[in-house]
DNA sequence: GAAGGTCCTTGATCGAAATCAATGCGCCGC
DNA sequence: GCGGCGCATTGATTTCGATCAAGGACCTTC
């Protein structure tokens, strides 16, 4: 457990410039606030307003909710990430811990607004940005054009980048993230997720231990499992 | 037909801070090269940068590639509006003219270089992205959690917004784009586009003349068909 | 270490959209 | 005005993943 001073140092040292004066980082610090959030608790937030809120520790994931409870994860973050949360719109959109975390809350636009005339801190969002827009398109042709057992495989590709570590030789996995939340991530109900996990075990693409550890034989294989783009095409 | 200073005037008018410096202005200029590209055509680039594309006239999509000609349409661009075209990485991106169309072209890294310490500009790039990533997380939800009849009822409500224009009272679009394009921007075939198009307009939420007109006698009634979160929920 | 609950897996059936297959319409040149 | 062609619509059938329905494994709590 962080005091809100360590969040925030954390914070600055990976996304203000090194060079920002301290009467500058103190007006960053007084627009934020720290936020200690559950596991399936959402982040709670003013609705009408955009957030920054920057991941100290724990697991989220970003929710889009339609009518109906039909959720989609639009986007999974881990420790050191920022993450832009929307304000309502034609759809809703809530922060949830996907495991107890830390959180530093910012409003987009106070936060924008004291940034508005310092280049490198601007070039900070706007790769944090870039980033989740990346992440996003990828997102839209998986679920526009892929099948469950390529997209499985392509989220097990992702977290093994973002989350993974080498364990005895071998790329592993240990997913903080329920079947619930694969599933809504990746557009697909939990049933297909686990037949699909049936499938890529039995490819021999994969082991697992438990409902969290996945391990990695061969990722080149399983990339090629996920439909990516081969050297040829 | 615009000639390169006219596009670029165009361009800086609307994406560039109105008291830059002329020497500022032309340093950016030398960045830029027009490209016409013809219907259905893709923009020639360089495969391995990421690129920043100013769209001047016409109208585009991009789109993102997977195995098997498997295409992703995912986003639609007009006039007026940047657009940040991905280099190669798991998949290959490709800008495509869905009518005629002129634009604008920069390197994405000599760009943000030039910019790198010009607030204002930052500030419009930033918002460039931010707009793409809202648009983006909303067609996440829909290729996710949505049915056929709500994507289609959705995709028309945002081109109502974007291009649409009153006529006679009723509030009309004029679809640049071929059915299957809207099919690749939705994740579905053309046929059930083709279907979809049908089913409203037996509910009378829509009217077409011809292939590109459509006519919406009730925005809010295709939002609430569009599986829109309600003033309630 | 046994009991209970939650989450995950597997199986059987159903349904929405894909695929396969004609047919129809609008738009172009002639 | 009349073909002809490309695009769009409509219909018949198939398929992949959703839904419905049991079991089974893991983790917590006592």
């Amino acid at each position: 457990m962080m005091t809100f001073p360590e969040q925030f140092e954390r914070f600055a040292r990976i996304h203000l410039p090194a060079n920002l004066s301290d009467a500058a980082i103190l007006r960053f610090q007084a627009l934020g606030r720290a936020a200690a959030v559950g596991r399936e608790e959402a982040l709670a937030l003013n609705l009408h307003a955009d957030h920054l809120v920057f991941v100290c520790s724990g697991a989220t994931k970003l929710v889009a909710h339609a009518s109906d409870r039909r959720d989609q994860v639009v986007g999974f973050h881990f420790p050191d990430e920022l993450v832009v949360v929307p304000a309502r719109a034609e759809h809703s959109y809530t922060l949830e811990a996907v495991r107890p975390s830390e959180l530093l809350v910012f409003d987009y636009r106070d936060f924008t607004e004291l940034a508005r005339s310092d280049p490198a801190v601007l070039r900070s969002l706007l790769e944090c940005a870039r980033g989740s827009l990346s992440r996003s398109r990828e997102k839209s042709l998986a679920l526009g054009r892929k099948t469950a057992t390529e997209r499985l495989a392509g989220f097990l590709v992702a977290m093994a980048v973002r989350i993974g570590s080498m364990r005895d030789g071998t790329l592993s996995i240990d997913l903080p993230m329920s079947r619930r939340d694969i599933a809504d991530s990746l557009g697909l109900t939990i049933e297909t997720v686990s037949r699909q996990f049936s499938v890529l075990r039995e490819l021999g693409l994969l082991e697992t231990t438990g409902k969290a550890g996945v391990r990695i034989p061969d990722l080149r294989a399983l990339e090629a499992r996920a439909g990516y783009l081969t050297e040829a095409a």
